[in-house]
DNA sequence: ATAGAATGTCACAAATATGAGACATTTCAC
DNA sequence: GTGAAATGTCTCATATTTGTGACATTCTAT
């Protein structure tokens, strides 16, 4: 038997990135399942939310870390996280999304915020490295790259939705817009 | 006295963009008006969507045109119509959005669709030709540029809500990380 | 084949969102 | 200042969404 819970905070990570407040109905929907079964395993909307949340961060986290591992060569490291975001789809960009909403005040008192924050550390410190070893531009800022970031894996998550191009084709677009994008 | 129906769908934008599903008090609180005045203007929340649309088909199809005829050198033209196109900022986005929702089935039959691609007409013509011409990397689409086109205006849009980044500042990474990003 | 777990179906109450009427208050042009 | 237009306040009916109980059906391991 599949894992139902497992399949639902799937759907709702597509439904909620695309509609944040999008009716439980459609969640279910995608997760061919029914209202009753999704509130079976969430007691509400927010405990569903909140679990996408820390399935979000589990599967980036583990993602970016194994991708710093593959290398110690922080040019290497660049390149392997980026496909690692990448295959975080859309995982990656909700995540983003929820910490950038215009009345979302970003802070690292806040739980959620800070959690968020450590998701990236890795991924930031060595974007930082690259900067002060002047590999990237240095017109750029962290948070400057990490948007873009964000916003190419959107492009790829995209493209990937539409068909219209293979996975291994897409993939090397978003690294080259990407690394060039921000002048390596 | 201040045009209260403009404001309100200026405000729905900003709101829709975000959160498609969104009560329509967030809308009119947005707008600095009551739930009362915005159905004084807007018959229900179709009525609204709609009119968002057409003033974002009509302000980014100026904005583009108007770029257009700045002049008539293709590499320049490509550069002023993507300036044009971060002033759009999030009406820009939000149109995109709409026609690349996973359940949205983008075909030219559609009046919406068809006046969507009307509006990016110019833009992409331009793009084809470039990319002809090998000014732009060959292993592009004109899709995947556009796509990429709107990213980036998001991670402009995003620079400027957290007023991190000054807005010629922005503008110029933005350049940057576009023409890079598409191999000029 | 059968027990037990998981899920679906139907029904329902509560909460929230929507749209509009009636009238008070504010704003603006003059 | 005055009157008309615009907006706000309060209220209400309706529609939609949400969360849950009761019970039927389906699936799964043995």
């Amino acid at each position: 038997m599949k894992d139902t819970e497992q399949s639902i905070i799937e759907a709702a990570i597509l439904i909620f990135n695309e509609d944040l407040s999008a009716p439980l109905e459609k969640v279910a929907d995608q997760a061919q399942v029914t209202r009753r079964t999704l509130h079976r395993y969430f007691k509400d909307r927010k405990e569903l939310m909140d679990k996408c949340q820390k399935e979000i961060r589990r599967a980036c986290a583990v993602a970016m870390f194994n991708a710093y591992n593959t290398t110690e060569n922080p040019r290497e490291r660049l390149e392997a996280m980026f496909y690692a975001g990448l295959d975080c789809g859309s995982k990656n960009t909700f995540l983003h999304k929820l910490h950038t909403l215009h009345d979302h005040k970003h802070q690292t008192a806040d739980e959620a915020c800070s959690k968020y924050d450590h998701t990236f550390e890795l991924w930031k410190g060595n974007l930082q490295l690259l900067l002060t070893e002047g590999v990237i531009n240095q017109g750029m800022t962290v948070d400057w790259i990490h948007n873009f970031f964000q916003s190419v894996v959107m492009v790829f998550i995209n493209s990937q939705q539409k068909g219209t191009l293979g996975r291994a084709e897409a993939r090397e677009l978003a690294w080259f817009s990407f690394s060039k994008g921000i002048g390596i």
